[in-house]
DNA sequence: TAAAATTGCTAAACCGATTTAGTTAATGTG
DNA sequence: CACATTAACTAAATCGGTTTAGCAATTTTA
């Protein structure tokens, strides 16, 4: 018994298969479909067990109902929250998320986009890593229904965006370390920097020592590239232990930044917080329990998730016709836990 | 200019659509046509920046070239990993993952199964949450691709199905602590406990037990259900700590029952491994930099992603047509750190 | 030089739904 | 009783590719 299709359907009924596709869809009362015919059509479906086929629907009209989600890293759990909060607030909708990982490489994330798009999906929610911005301006002339999230692009205006305010997030962490004390505070960063997250961290941290009255040396901004974060961490870390001034804080730049120093730290037997303070941005799980448990600067991702997700649909609902673009900037929240020693 | 479409290319160049597709599909050769004319379609189609409609392929060809996940919960560390394995090996023979979680729950895994189905996905690979089989067994009656990862159907014949040793992973974790001199050891196993790697890794616990000459006691064999493990956890450790034996160390089912046994341990300010040893099933790379380090199972997850991925495209090229079913158990590895104390 | 083979190409069917523009028969209206 | 309306339904176009079956013109073979 092979799967139903619609004309099988109609010819058992003896009806069109025009007929039973209204029926199916809900227009039957509109186009004045006989009751008993409907209750017939629909029996019969039931009984053989009929489901449309969806490649032929999404042919005909136009739509998938599938959504692609580009980030860096599917594993890092960041992300990997990310998309779950997307995944669900997406099937509210009817969608599914086809996720790709971009590993910050330019390239194959503007293959990602060519091929989403090639498979029609109906949106795109991006973490770009991109430097060369030809492929979302190409989406944005296309009238291609996206969102960006957690980073954006300064330069293209008229771009659906929601990001929170790292700026912010990294100016409050560093205050605080200022406030009880702290003096020589190292950034480690991560490179490429021409990332917005990372770049408006990186302002925040230093504006936040400027505010503070401290001179900024940019021998400790630390910029470690992206591919080798361990081996960078601790060769930076070994750096900035052995420096003139003695460093009693460090700010990570994002959570891998963090276990990264951690994992250093332990190594070198340099003690948290006793001998050095840490906060990390981007919490985890485990940053509450790990001993001593780490202070830390809190996204809110289903926020981030849930406008995301909703800016997409109401794109993708208006075709991008001439709807208002929605870019959000959301809070972060400091965690004060037991990272920090005042001085 | 609206995209432009294959009988767009035929008419510039005033040949047929028939002949554009063959020459784009590498088919042109075989059909004799001219060199010369099959130059003249791929420039015009580069020059136009053709490309195919994939909703009219798919329906054509019966393929969408994407398959399907379902696990748990893709925010999981252990899911996440496995989805970006799978993800990449996917890529390699020209797929795309549609992931979804489940969240353990039985009706809405069951309902993933039939939405990716509808969505005409090529395959399916299932870290299985099912106690009622009905979903799989259907899936393999209709000889629909999939894979069955991390969970199996033993009561289910003939399927394919990747999944690692848990009996032996567990037992030869408890040996490990018996070796070390421990008698009270108490397992944090969780419910629901049909869940075929749930109910080996018991086993290998009790068995482990037997083999070292050591009592079964039931009520170290704790059951924690997954909806609430952070109270869970804590309850039964509080509950194991007032027993009569005094319980030396602990085997974690899971990285999250691991986890959330660090958690309430440091809340009840109990040291590891002084006042109790702790081994994890799953390892993390927290795991190794936190203090103390922590004793894992750890999984071989690479060779799971690309042996299920690789079954899978075999099923599908196949069409199921009477390739034998492969089912693979695979070894872990015991890596011992600093979290079991020898006595 | 007629038949066969080859070269180069195409018309039309097909995949399976949705949707537009009708049709037919029954009923209502003036 | 002629005409308009309504109720109930349908034929055919459409989405945009792939594929089957075959045509016409040229070249080769016997």
């Amino acid at each position: 018994m092979k799967k139903p299709k619609l004309e099988d359907i109609a010819i058992k009924i003896g009806v069109s298969k025009t007929l039973v596709s209204l029926v199916l869809n809900g227009h039957g009362d509109k186009n004045g479909i006989k009751k008993e015919t409907q209750e017939k059509v629909i029996a019969l479906c039931k009984k053989l067990n009929y489901k449309p086929n969806q490649m032929a629907r999404n042919l005909r009209l136009g739509k998938t109902n599938t959504i692609g989600l580009i980030v860096a890293d599917i594993s890092n759990t960041f992300y990997a929250k990310m998309a779950r909060g997307i995944e669900d607030y997406c099937n509210k909708f009817g969608y599914n998320l086809i996720i790709c990982s971009s590993d910050e490489k330019d390239a194959k994330e503007a293959s990602i986009i060519k091929m989403l798009k090639e498979k029609q999906v109906d949106g795109l929610i991006i973490s770009s890593t991109l430097v060369d911005n030809t492929e979302i301006l190409a989406l944005k002339n296309e009238n291609y229904p996206f969102v960006l999230v957690d980073r954006y692009f300064p330069e293209i205006p008229d771009t659906n965006f929601v990001v929170i305010d790292n700026y912010l997030g990294a100016y409050n962490a560093v205050s605080h370390l200022t406030e009880i004390g702290h003096q020589h505070i190292a950034m480690l960063s991560i490179l490429p920097f021409h990332i917005t997250s990372v770049r408006d961290r990186n302002k925040g941290y230093t504006d936040a020592l400027l505010n503070a009255g401290i001179k900024i040396d940019h021998y400790l901004l630390c910029q470690i590239p992206f591919e080798n974060i361990e081996i960078g961490v601790e060769l930076e870390i070994k750096k900035i232990l052995s420096y003139k001034h003695k460093v009693t804080a460090i700010l990570a730049v994002n959570q891998n930044i963090a276990i990264a120093t951690v994992k250093a730290l332990a190594k070198l037997n340099v003690k948290i917080p006793d001998e050095i303070s840490l906060i990390s941005f981007d919490d985890l799980p485990f940053f509450e329990i790990m001993n001593p448990s780490i202070t830390a600067v809190d996204q809110p991702l289903d926020t981030i998730c849930n406008n995301a997700v909703e800016i997409l649909m109401n794109e993708i609902n208006h075709k991008g016709n001439g709807i208002e673009k929605v870019q959000l900037v959301l809070p972060t929240k400091l965690i004060i836990r037991n990272s920090c020693k005042t001085l």
